[in-house]
DNA sequence: TCCCGGTTATGACGACCGTCATAGTCTACC
DNA sequence: GGTAGACTATGACGGTCGTCATAACCGGGA
Protein backbone atom coordinates (compact mmCIF):
# COMPACT_ATOMS: atom_id res chain seq x y z
CA UNK A 1 0.00 0.00 0.00
CA UNK A 2 1.02 3.54 -1.06
CA UNK A 3 4.25 2.11 -3.02
CA UNK A 4 6.53 4.61 -3.84
CA UNK A 5 7.55 4.03 -7.16
CA UNK A 6 4.50 5.56 -9.28
CA UNK A 7 5.76 3.06 -12.21
CA UNK A 8 4.59 0.06 -9.45
CA UNK A 9 1.56 1.76 -8.60
CA UNK A 10 0.24 2.10 -12.07
CA UNK A 11 0.53 -1.96 -12.86
CA UNK A 12 -0.44 -2.79 -9.62
CA UNK A 13 -3.72 -0.42 -9.99
CA UNK A 14 -4.02 -1.34 -13.85
CA UNK A 15 -4.91 -5.66 -12.36
CA UNK A 16 -6.80 -4.47 -10.03
CA UNK A 17 -9.14 -2.89 -12.66
CA UNK A 18 -9.30 -5.44 -15.13
CA UNK A 19 -10.24 -7.73 -12.26
CA UNK A 20 -13.69 -5.73 -12.24
CA UNK A 21 -14.50 -4.20 -15.54
CA UNK A 22 -12.07 -6.12 -18.21
CA UNK A 23 -10.06 -4.62 -20.54
CA UNK A 24 -11.97 -2.40 -22.95
CA UNK A 25 -14.29 -1.12 -19.83
CA UNK A 26 -11.14 0.09 -18.15
CA UNK A 27 -9.91 3.25 -19.33
CA UNK A 28 -6.11 5.10 -19.66
CA UNK A 29 -7.58 7.74 -17.56
CA UNK A 30 -9.60 5.74 -14.76
CA UNK A 31 -6.55 3.84 -14.65
CA UNK A 32 -3.89 6.81 -13.97
CA UNK A 33 -6.37 8.06 -11.38
CA UNK A 34 -6.57 5.42 -9.59
CA UNK A 35 -3.33 4.98 -9.08
CA UNK A 36 -3.31 8.28 -8.67
CA UNK A 37 -0.88 9.27 -11.56
CA UNK A 38 -1.19 11.77 -14.19
CA UNK A 39 -2.13 10.44 -16.97
CA UNK A 40 0.89 11.96 -19.22
CA UNK A 41 3.11 9.65 -16.62
CA UNK A 42 1.12 6.64 -18.15
CA UNK A 43 2.42 6.99 -21.26
CA UNK A 44 5.83 7.87 -19.85
CA UNK A 45 6.57 4.43 -18.04
CA UNK A 46 4.63 2.45 -20.86
CA UNK A 47 5.00 4.04 -24.73
CA UNK A 48 3.23 1.13 -25.97
CA UNK A 49 0.21 2.23 -24.90
CA UNK A 50 -2.52 0.91 -23.07
CA UNK A 51 -1.76 -2.62 -24.66
CA UNK A 52 1.41 -2.69 -22.73
CA UNK A 53 -0.09 -1.36 -19.68
CA UNK A 54 -2.30 -4.91 -19.89
CA UNK A 55 0.21 -6.70 -20.46
CA UNK A 56 2.04 -5.89 -17.95
CA UNK A 57 -0.79 -5.92 -15.37
CA UNK A 58 -1.93 -9.47 -16.23
CA UNK A 59 2.22 -10.68 -15.96
CA UNK A 60 2.33 -9.04 -12.53
CA UNK A 61 -1.16 -10.59 -11.53
CA UNK A 62 0.00 -13.49 -12.92
CA UNK A 63 3.53 -13.78 -10.61
CA UNK A 64 1.51 -12.54 -7.30
CA UNK A 65 -0.81 -15.48 -8.18
CA UNK A 66 2.54 -17.84 -9.15
CA UNK A 67 4.39 -17.00 -5.78
CA UNK A 68 1.86 -17.51 -3.46
CA UNK A 69 1.06 -20.75 -5.13
CA UNK A 70 4.51 -22.18 -5.47
CA UNK A 71 5.20 -21.40 -1.59
CA UNK A 72 1.71 -23.43 -0.71
CA UNK A 73 2.83 -26.51 -2.80
CA UNK A 74 5.82 -26.69 -1.28
CA UNK A 75 3.35 -28.59 1.63
CA UNK A 76 2.20 -30.82 -0.73
CA UNK A 77 -0.31 -30.94 -3.53
CA UNK A 78 -3.84 -31.13 -1.73
CA UNK A 79 -2.14 -28.41 0.76
CA UNK A 80 -1.01 -25.92 -2.43
CA UNK A 81 -5.17 -26.34 -3.83
CA UNK A 82 -6.44 -25.63 -1.03
CA UNK A 83 -4.87 -21.98 -0.49
CA UNK A 84 -5.05 -21.75 -4.16
CA UNK A 85 -8.98 -22.10 -3.97
CA UNK A 86 -9.00 -20.10 -0.47
CA UNK A 87 -7.26 -17.29 -2.32
CA UNK A 88 -9.35 -16.83 -5.32
CA UNK A 89 -12.15 -17.16 -2.83
CA UNK A 90 -11.07 -14.57 -0.61
CA UNK A 91 -10.54 -12.54 -3.84
CA UNK A 92 -14.23 -12.95 -5.10
CA UNK A 93 -15.86 -12.74 -1.66
CA UNK A 94 -13.66 -9.38 -0.30
CA UNK A 95 -14.60 -7.43 -3.33
CA UNK A 96 -18.41 -8.82 -2.84
CA UNK A 97 -18.42 -10.45 -5.98
CA UNK A 98 -17.18 -7.70 -7.90
CA UNK A 99 -13.43 -8.73 -8.63
CA UNK A 100 -12.39 -11.31 -10.92
CA UNK A 101 -9.24 -12.83 -12.72
CA UNK A 102 -7.59 -10.11 -14.84
CA UNK A 103 -6.02 -13.04 -17.15
CA UNK A 104 -9.18 -14.33 -17.87
CA UNK A 105 -10.62 -11.35 -18.62
CA UNK A 106 -7.50 -10.68 -20.90
CA UNK A 107 -8.67 -14.23 -22.10
CA UNK A 108 -12.01 -13.64 -23.22
CA UNK A 109 -11.68 -10.43 -24.82
CA UNK A 110 -10.94 -9.32 -27.97
CA UNK A 111 -7.05 -9.75 -29.50
CA UNK A 112 -7.88 -6.66 -31.56
CA UNK A 113 -4.51 -5.23 -32.24
CA UNK A 114 -1.39 -7.35 -31.33
CA UNK A 115 -1.75 -10.55 -29.25
CA UNK A 116 1.24 -9.75 -26.29
CA UNK A 117 -2.02 -9.22 -23.65
CA UNK A 118 -3.19 -12.57 -24.97
CA UNK A 119 0.33 -14.30 -25.03
CA UNK A 120 0.84 -12.74 -21.83
CA UNK A 121 -2.16 -14.71 -20.54
CA UNK A 122 -1.91 -17.60 -21.70
CA UNK A 123 2.04 -17.92 -20.36
CA UNK A 124 0.48 -16.93 -17.14
CA UNK A 125 -2.03 -19.99 -17.11
CA UNK A 126 0.87 -22.33 -18.58
CA UNK A 127 2.94 -21.28 -15.43
CA UNK A 128 0.08 -22.04 -12.90
CA UNK A 129 -0.41 -25.52 -15.12
CA UNK A 130 3.14 -26.14 -14.43
CA UNK A 131 3.66 -25.11 -10.79
CA UNK A 132 1.05 -27.72 -10.01
CA UNK A 133 2.26 -30.96 -12.49
CA UNK A 134 5.53 -30.35 -11.05
CA UNK A 135 4.25 -30.80 -7.46
CA UNK A 136 2.39 -34.20 -8.55
CA UNK A 137 4.89 -35.66 -10.76
CA UNK A 138 7.23 -35.11 -7.51
CA UNK A 139 4.51 -36.87 -5.51
CA UNK A 140 5.02 -39.99 -8.21
CA UNK A 141 1.73 -39.38 -10.43
CA UNK A 142 2.60 -39.80 -14.14
CA UNK A 143 3.03 -37.36 -16.85
CA UNK A 144 -0.08 -37.55 -18.69
CA UNK A 145 -2.62 -37.71 -15.67
CA UNK A 146 -0.49 -34.46 -13.63
CA UNK A 147 -1.15 -32.36 -16.79
CA UNK A 148 -4.42 -33.17 -17.00
CA UNK A 149 -5.05 -32.78 -13.42
CA UNK A 150 -3.17 -29.24 -13.41
CA UNK A 151 -5.06 -28.34 -16.39
CA UNK A 152 -8.25 -29.20 -14.87
CA UNK A 153 -7.47 -27.44 -11.98
CA UNK A 154 -6.99 -23.80 -13.56
CA UNK A 155 -9.81 -24.45 -15.83
CA UNK A 156 -12.19 -24.58 -13.34
CA UNK A 157 -11.14 -21.86 -10.82
CA UNK A 158 -10.81 -19.43 -13.66
CA UNK A 159 -14.57 -20.65 -14.44
CA UNK A 160 -15.75 -21.09 -10.56
CA UNK A 161 -14.43 -17.27 -10.32
CA UNK A 162 -16.44 -16.14 -13.57
CA UNK A 163 -19.18 -18.01 -12.35
CA UNK A 164 -19.07 -16.35 -8.64
CA UNK A 165 -18.98 -13.44 -10.18
CA UNK A 166 -22.14 -13.94 -12.18
CA UNK A 167 -24.15 -15.39 -9.17
CA UNK A 168 -22.68 -13.22 -6.96
CA UNK A 169 -21.90 -15.78 -4.11
CA UNK A 170 -19.29 -18.30 -3.83
CA UNK A 171 -20.81 -21.57 -3.77
CA UNK A 172 -19.16 -22.06 -7.13
CA UNK A 173 -15.52 -21.79 -6.03
CA UNK A 174 -16.58 -23.95 -3.02
CA UNK A 175 -17.93 -26.77 -4.53
CA UNK A 176 -15.37 -26.84 -7.51
CA UNK A 177 -12.81 -26.80 -4.15
CA UNK A 178 -14.53 -30.27 -2.48
CA UNK A 179 -14.52 -31.97 -5.86
CA UNK A 180 -11.12 -30.47 -6.94
CA UNK A 181 -9.62 -32.03 -3.68
CA UNK A 182 -11.19 -35.38 -4.11
CA UNK A 183 -9.60 -35.39 -7.87
CA UNK A 184 -6.43 -34.52 -6.56
CA UNK A 185 -6.58 -36.87 -3.74
CA UNK A 186 -7.52 -39.78 -6.03
CA UNK A 187 -4.59 -39.31 -8.03
CA UNK A 188 -2.16 -39.34 -5.44
CA UNK A 189 -3.80 -42.31 -4.08
CA UNK A 190 -2.95 -44.00 -7.67
CA UNK A 191 -6.31 -44.04 -8.78
CA UNK B 1 -29.21 -19.84 -41.58
CA UNK B 2 -30.92 -16.88 -43.38
CA UNK B 3 -34.13 -16.27 -41.26
CA UNK B 4 -35.91 -14.04 -42.34
CA UNK B 5 -36.99 -12.63 -38.74
CA UNK B 6 -34.40 -9.26 -38.76
CA UNK B 7 -34.89 -9.67 -34.55
CA UNK B 8 -34.03 -13.21 -34.85
CA UNK B 9 -31.11 -12.25 -36.81
CA UNK B 10 -29.97 -9.53 -35.03
CA UNK B 11 -29.87 -11.92 -31.68
CA UNK B 12 -28.25 -14.48 -33.38
CA UNK B 13 -25.66 -12.26 -34.53
CA UNK B 14 -24.95 -10.44 -31.16
CA UNK B 15 -24.23 -13.66 -29.42
CA UNK B 16 -21.90 -14.57 -32.03
CA UNK B 17 -20.09 -11.17 -31.70
CA UNK B 18 -19.99 -11.53 -28.11
CA UNK B 19 -18.20 -14.50 -28.59
CA UNK B 20 -15.01 -13.24 -30.48
CA UNK B 21 -14.36 -9.79 -28.71
CA UNK B 22 -16.45 -9.65 -25.81
CA UNK B 23 -19.03 -6.85 -24.62
CA UNK B 24 -17.26 -3.85 -24.38
CA UNK B 25 -15.45 -4.25 -27.50
CA UNK B 26 -18.66 -5.38 -29.54
CA UNK B 27 -20.42 -1.69 -30.59
CA UNK B 28 -24.16 -1.63 -31.45
CA UNK B 29 -23.22 -0.60 -34.84
CA UNK B 30 -21.40 -3.40 -35.43
CA UNK B 31 -23.84 -5.39 -34.31
CA UNK B 32 -26.16 -3.89 -36.66
CA UNK B 33 -24.14 -4.19 -39.55
CA UNK B 34 -22.93 -7.85 -38.81
CA UNK B 35 -26.64 -8.94 -38.81
CA UNK B 36 -27.62 -6.58 -41.95
CA UNK B 37 -29.88 -4.71 -40.00
CA UNK B 38 -29.93 -1.00 -40.01
CA UNK B 39 -29.23 0.78 -37.25
CA UNK B 40 -32.35 2.03 -36.39
CA UNK B 41 -34.13 -1.36 -36.38
CA UNK B 42 -32.09 -2.09 -33.17
CA UNK B 43 -32.95 0.69 -31.30
CA UNK B 44 -36.62 -0.54 -32.53
CA UNK B 45 -36.95 -3.93 -31.81
CA UNK B 46 -34.58 -3.54 -28.78
CA UNK B 47 -35.74 -0.41 -26.91
CA UNK B 48 -33.43 -1.41 -23.75
CA UNK B 49 -30.57 -0.76 -25.77
CA UNK B 50 -27.33 -2.37 -25.51
CA UNK B 51 -28.43 -4.08 -22.34
CA UNK B 52 -31.35 -5.75 -23.80
CA UNK B 53 -28.95 -6.84 -26.81
CA UNK B 54 -26.56 -8.56 -24.67
CA UNK B 55 -28.74 -10.43 -22.21
CA UNK B 56 -31.23 -11.79 -24.81
CA UNK B 57 -27.91 -13.00 -26.52
CA UNK B 58 -26.60 -14.35 -23.55
CA UNK B 59 -30.12 -15.95 -22.95
CA UNK B 60 -30.02 -17.09 -26.74
CA UNK B 61 -26.78 -18.62 -26.68
CA UNK B 62 -27.38 -20.88 -23.35
CA UNK B 63 -30.65 -21.96 -25.07
CA UNK B 64 -29.29 -23.59 -27.84
CA UNK B 65 -26.19 -24.89 -25.46
CA UNK B 66 -29.10 -26.00 -23.14
CA UNK B 67 -31.14 -27.72 -26.04
CA UNK B 68 -27.91 -29.69 -26.88
CA UNK B 69 -26.88 -30.75 -24.05
CA UNK B 70 -30.16 -31.75 -23.07
CA UNK B 71 -30.62 -34.12 -25.57
CA UNK B 72 -27.28 -35.68 -25.41
CA UNK B 73 -27.71 -36.38 -22.12
CA UNK B 74 -30.65 -38.53 -22.52
CA UNK B 75 -28.17 -41.20 -23.53
CA UNK B 76 -26.40 -41.04 -20.17
CA UNK B 77 -24.08 -38.58 -18.31
CA UNK B 78 -21.04 -39.37 -19.51
CA UNK B 79 -22.42 -39.54 -23.59
CA UNK B 80 -23.57 -35.91 -22.42
CA UNK B 81 -20.95 -34.69 -21.27
CA UNK B 82 -18.91 -36.36 -23.99
CA UNK B 83 -21.11 -34.54 -26.58
CA UNK B 84 -20.82 -31.07 -24.65
CA UNK B 85 -17.39 -31.10 -24.91
CA UNK B 86 -16.96 -31.76 -28.12
CA UNK B 87 -19.52 -28.77 -29.32
CA UNK B 88 -17.40 -26.27 -27.28
CA UNK B 89 -14.16 -28.36 -28.66
CA UNK B 90 -15.93 -27.62 -32.17
CA UNK B 91 -16.88 -23.55 -31.52
CA UNK B 92 -13.25 -22.73 -30.66
CA UNK B 93 -11.21 -24.44 -33.32
CA UNK B 94 -13.61 -23.95 -36.62
CA UNK B 95 -13.17 -19.97 -35.05
CA UNK B 96 -9.55 -20.69 -35.26
CA UNK B 97 -9.63 -19.83 -31.78
CA UNK B 98 -11.24 -16.80 -31.76
CA UNK B 99 -14.63 -17.27 -30.42
CA UNK B 100 -15.24 -18.47 -26.66
CA UNK B 101 -18.56 -18.72 -24.69
CA UNK B 102 -20.51 -15.26 -24.89
CA UNK B 103 -22.10 -16.00 -21.24
CA UNK B 104 -18.43 -16.04 -19.74
CA UNK B 105 -17.89 -13.15 -21.78
CA UNK B 106 -20.70 -11.11 -19.95
CA UNK B 107 -19.50 -13.04 -16.32
CA UNK B 108 -16.12 -11.07 -16.80
CA UNK B 109 -16.94 -7.88 -17.71
CA UNK B 110 -18.62 -4.61 -16.25
CA UNK B 111 -21.44 -4.60 -13.68
CA UNK B 112 -21.47 -0.84 -14.57
CA UNK B 113 -24.93 0.11 -15.34
CA UNK B 114 -27.81 -2.50 -14.48
CA UNK B 115 -27.02 -6.43 -13.95
CA UNK B 116 -29.19 -7.73 -16.30
CA UNK B 117 -27.13 -9.09 -18.52
CA UNK B 118 -25.07 -10.66 -15.46
CA UNK B 119 -28.05 -12.48 -13.91
CA UNK B 120 -29.35 -13.77 -17.45
CA UNK B 121 -25.46 -15.48 -17.28
CA UNK B 122 -26.11 -16.34 -13.94
CA UNK B 123 -29.10 -17.99 -14.65
CA UNK B 124 -27.59 -20.04 -17.77
CA UNK B 125 -24.60 -21.33 -15.75
CA UNK B 126 -27.84 -22.54 -13.52
CA UNK B 127 -29.43 -24.33 -16.42
CA UNK B 128 -26.44 -25.53 -17.46
CA UNK B 129 -25.76 -27.02 -14.08
CA UNK B 130 -29.18 -28.47 -13.37
CA UNK B 131 -29.11 -30.33 -16.42
CA UNK B 132 -26.15 -31.86 -15.39
CA UNK B 133 -27.31 -32.53 -11.92
CA UNK B 134 -30.44 -34.20 -12.82
CA UNK B 135 -28.91 -36.48 -15.25
CA UNK B 136 -26.36 -37.85 -12.45
CA UNK B 137 -29.26 -38.11 -9.66
CA UNK B 138 -30.71 -40.23 -12.68
CA UNK B 139 -28.10 -42.78 -12.39
CA UNK B 140 -27.99 -43.15 -8.59
CA UNK B 141 -25.26 -40.25 -7.61
CA UNK B 142 -26.35 -38.51 -4.46
CA UNK B 143 -27.23 -34.49 -4.38
CA UNK B 144 -24.17 -32.70 -3.02
CA UNK B 145 -21.57 -35.01 -5.12
CA UNK B 146 -24.23 -34.18 -8.48
CA UNK B 147 -24.07 -30.66 -7.62
CA UNK B 148 -20.47 -30.68 -7.26
CA UNK B 149 -19.80 -32.69 -10.32
CA UNK B 150 -22.01 -30.69 -12.45
CA UNK B 151 -20.38 -27.00 -11.42
CA UNK B 152 -17.06 -28.34 -11.84
CA UNK B 153 -18.02 -29.66 -15.44
CA UNK B 154 -19.31 -25.96 -16.14
CA UNK B 155 -16.64 -24.27 -14.68
CA UNK B 156 -14.23 -26.34 -16.16
CA UNK B 157 -15.40 -26.28 -19.36
CA UNK B 158 -15.34 -22.44 -19.26
CA UNK B 159 -12.11 -21.94 -18.16
CA UNK B 160 -10.39 -24.28 -20.75
CA UNK B 161 -12.67 -22.43 -23.68
CA UNK B 162 -11.28 -18.79 -22.16
CA UNK B 163 -7.68 -20.62 -21.78
CA UNK B 164 -7.91 -22.38 -25.22
CA UNK B 165 -8.47 -18.74 -26.76
CA UNK B 166 -5.88 -17.54 -25.11
CA UNK B 167 -3.24 -20.30 -26.08
CA UNK B 168 -4.89 -20.40 -29.32
CA UNK B 169 -4.87 -24.39 -28.99
CA UNK B 170 -7.52 -27.10 -28.36
CA UNK B 171 -5.29 -28.80 -25.54
CA UNK B 172 -6.51 -27.25 -22.50
CA UNK B 173 -10.31 -28.56 -23.66
CA UNK B 174 -8.74 -31.94 -24.46
CA UNK B 175 -6.77 -32.43 -21.05
CA UNK B 176 -10.06 -31.40 -19.17
CA UNK B 177 -12.10 -33.69 -21.52
CA UNK B 178 -10.14 -36.81 -20.46
CA UNK B 179 -10.42 -35.84 -16.67
CA UNK B 180 -13.95 -34.84 -16.51
CA UNK B 181 -14.78 -37.99 -18.07
CA UNK B 182 -12.66 -39.91 -15.10
CA UNK B 183 -14.35 -37.78 -12.86
CA UNK B 184 -18.03 -38.73 -13.84
CA UNK B 185 -17.25 -42.79 -14.40
CA UNK B 186 -15.90 -42.43 -11.26
CA UNK B 187 -18.89 -40.68 -9.68
CA UNK B 188 -21.14 -43.04 -11.37
CA UNK B 189 -19.44 -46.10 -10.12
CA UNK B 190 -20.12 -44.52 -6.69
CA UNK B 191 -16.56 -43.55 -5.54
C1' DT C 1 -58.07 5.63 -53.06
C1' DC C 2 -56.46 6.93 -48.84
C1' DC C 3 -54.22 6.46 -44.81
C1' DC C 4 -51.76 4.26 -40.97
C1' DG C 5 -48.97 1.19 -38.30
C1' DG C 6 -44.68 -1.00 -38.37
C1' DT C 7 -40.17 -0.66 -40.22
C1' DT C 8 -36.03 1.53 -42.23
C1' DA C 9 -32.94 5.45 -43.20
C1' DT C 10 -30.27 9.29 -41.88
C1' DG C 11 -27.97 12.25 -39.18
C1' DA C 12 -27.11 14.47 -35.10
C1' DC C 13 -26.02 14.95 -29.82
C1' DG C 14 -22.74 14.93 -26.09
C1' DA C 15 -19.47 12.13 -24.01
C1' DC C 16 -15.56 9.57 -23.85
C1' DC C 17 -11.86 7.03 -26.03
C1' DG C 18 -6.39 6.27 -26.95
C1' DT C 19 -2.77 8.96 -28.08
C1' DC C 20 0.43 12.48 -28.34
C1' DA C 21 2.85 17.25 -28.27
C1' DT C 22 4.33 20.60 -25.56
C1' DA C 23 5.61 23.11 -21.74
C1' DG C 24 6.41 23.34 -16.90
C1' DT C 25 8.53 21.38 -12.64
C1' DC C 26 11.58 18.97 -9.97
C1' DT C 27 15.97 16.42 -8.66
C1' DA C 28 20.51 15.24 -8.58
C1' DC C 29 24.93 15.61 -10.00
C1' DC C 30 29.06 18.42 -11.84
C1' DG D 1 24.65 27.38 -8.83
C1' DG D 2 23.64 25.74 -13.04
C1' DT D 3 22.20 22.51 -16.08
C1' DA D 4 20.66 18.01 -17.94
C1' DG D 5 17.30 14.69 -17.75
C1' DA D 6 13.50 12.44 -15.54
C1' DC D 7 8.89 13.29 -14.45
C1' DT D 8 4.38 15.95 -14.33
C1' DA D 9 0.78 18.92 -16.07
C1' DT D 10 -2.32 20.40 -19.55
C1' DG D 11 -4.82 20.34 -23.41
C1' DA D 12 -5.77 19.08 -27.89
C1' DC D 13 -6.50 15.65 -32.04
C1' DG D 14 -9.49 12.62 -34.64
C1' DG D 15 -12.51 8.92 -33.76
C1' DT D 16 -16.09 6.15 -32.03
C1' DC D 17 -19.32 5.28 -28.65
C1' DG D 18 -24.66 4.71 -27.10
C1' DT D 19 -28.70 6.89 -27.90
C1' DC D 20 -32.32 9.21 -29.91
C1' DA D 21 -35.36 12.33 -33.08
C1' DT D 22 -37.14 12.60 -37.19
C1' DA D 23 -38.37 11.71 -41.83
C1' DA D 24 -39.03 8.50 -45.56
C1' DC D 25 -40.92 4.16 -46.92
C1' DC D 26 -44.24 0.48 -47.59
C1' DG D 27 -47.82 -3.03 -47.37
C1' DG D 28 -52.57 -3.85 -46.53
C1' DG D 29 -57.40 -2.76 -44.35
C1' DA D 30 -61.27 0.95 -45.03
Amino acid sequence: MGSTEPRQRIVAGAADMLRRRGVHATSVRELAKHAKAPLGSTYHYFPGGKQQLVTEAVRFAGDVAARMLAEELSAGPVEGLRAFLAWWRGIVTRSDFMAGCPVLAVSVEEPSEGMAALDAAAEVFTRWESLLTDSLRQHGVGEQEADQVATLTVAAVEGAVAMCRAKRSAEPLDRVAVRLEAVVTQTLAGR
